[in-house]
DNA sequence: GCCCAAAGATACCTATCGGTATCTTTGGGC
DNA sequence: GCCCAAAGATACCGATAGGTATCTTTGGGC
């Protein structure tokens, strides 16, 4: 039976309730049978609305990136200065809003550990989405230069780099600690680096 | 047959033989073929000297585990000042030196991620090792406050906190933007954190 | 050099993996 | 209300997963 994507809403509601799926139990550990549990149709159903596996799990990994990204915008446009944009970042991501990740964590570091060195197309969207992730933030950076909000010598790109590093980092504690104080200890720290980059900190 | 630990070396062998593999491929990518195409023996030469394939996984995050802190260790006690230890973590991690993980990243990590959700028993070593590294680290930096060397009001856990995820995040960061560079960068902020509070700093 | 315990090889098992071929249902156009 | 295309269910496939039972080799003690 030739592929041929038919039903766009039934491909959809697969991807949706499978999200959650495989950025919990990764690639590898994701069956055909748990995304039959999960969406409630059967192989058949599947197959008929995607390739196989890898076209599913590239679908869902494309889904949840989408998502981050999307929660993640649509709170950073509503800041108003370069530096409340910053701030945004580490609250978005503190144990109390907690919304920006589908259940199972960050799709980027999820995926990242295990796709990279096993599966490069699986790996492709990380790495760009990444790169878009630390392009934005250099662009916020920069735009609060030039705003004299953040000093003139500020190194934009290791400072975004800092920032997504602690943010990431911060996410890694709280599930290896099990704390969610620890959690958001750490990510006080993006708004001491923001603060000592602001002009008239010292 | 019932199971009984015989041959220490060969046991070791496998454990040795088959890290890199786990740490690559995680828990669920790996099989017992690739455990005895890495070794040489056969299904039986395993299934003697480890109970199943968990049993086999758990020793080899154990031993990823502790060569990795041994390798920290190590480096960290060469080190004369308190505010010297904490710099040499930056410089560990950094990609000229680059040798304190097994091949295929840092296996606090790539375990966490994975086991996460899914492996309890995976992800317990992990947790008292994430917290041996955290409380190592409160200990370096409240020696260092004893000694004088840092600021008497510094948040000893925060920053502790804060050194593990930037240096957990220039792991994630390197892979995902596959850019030693970047890598490199971010983790001199853990040297300016440091400055930061060393007494002298502002 | 014989013997025997134990390490490891061989052979085999069941379950389930990803995937396919075919049958069945269903709902919109006429 | 009949017809038909297409969505999805059923039934099946070979390969291989993890694991076990049993055979074979081997080296140390005597």
């Amino acid at each position: 039976m030739k592929f041929t994507p038919d039903s766009e809403t039934t491909r959809q509601a697969i991807i949706e309730s499978t999200a959650d799926l495989f950025n919990k139990k990764g690639f590898a550990g994701t069956f055909i049978s748990d995304i039959t549990a999960a969406t409630g149709l059967t192989k058949g159903g599947i197959y008929g609305n995607f390739k196989n596996k890898d076209d599913v799990a590239s679908a869902t990994l494309d889904f949840n990136i989408k998502r981050r990204a999307a929660i993640i915008d649509r709170k950073i446009n509503t800041a108003s200065s370069y530096r409340e944009k910053l701030i945004a970042y580490a609250d978005l991501f503190s144990s109390r809003e907690n919304k920006v990740f589908a259940p199972g964590g960050c799709p980027l570091m999820n995926t990242a550990c295990e796709a990279d060195d096993t599966n490069p197309e699986l790996m492709e969207p990380v790495s760009v989405e990444m790169a878009r992730w630390k392009n934005g933030l250099v662009a916020i950076i920069n735009d609060g230069i030039q705003a004299a909000e953040f000093k003139k010598d500020t190194n934009a790109v290791k400072i975004a780099l800092t920032i997504i590093a602690i943010i990431e980092g911060s996410v890694l504690l709280g599930r290896a600690l099990k704390s969610n104080e620890d959690r958001d200890l750490v990510l006080e720290s993006v708004k001491d680096l923001i603060d000592n980059m602001a002009t008239g900190s010292v």
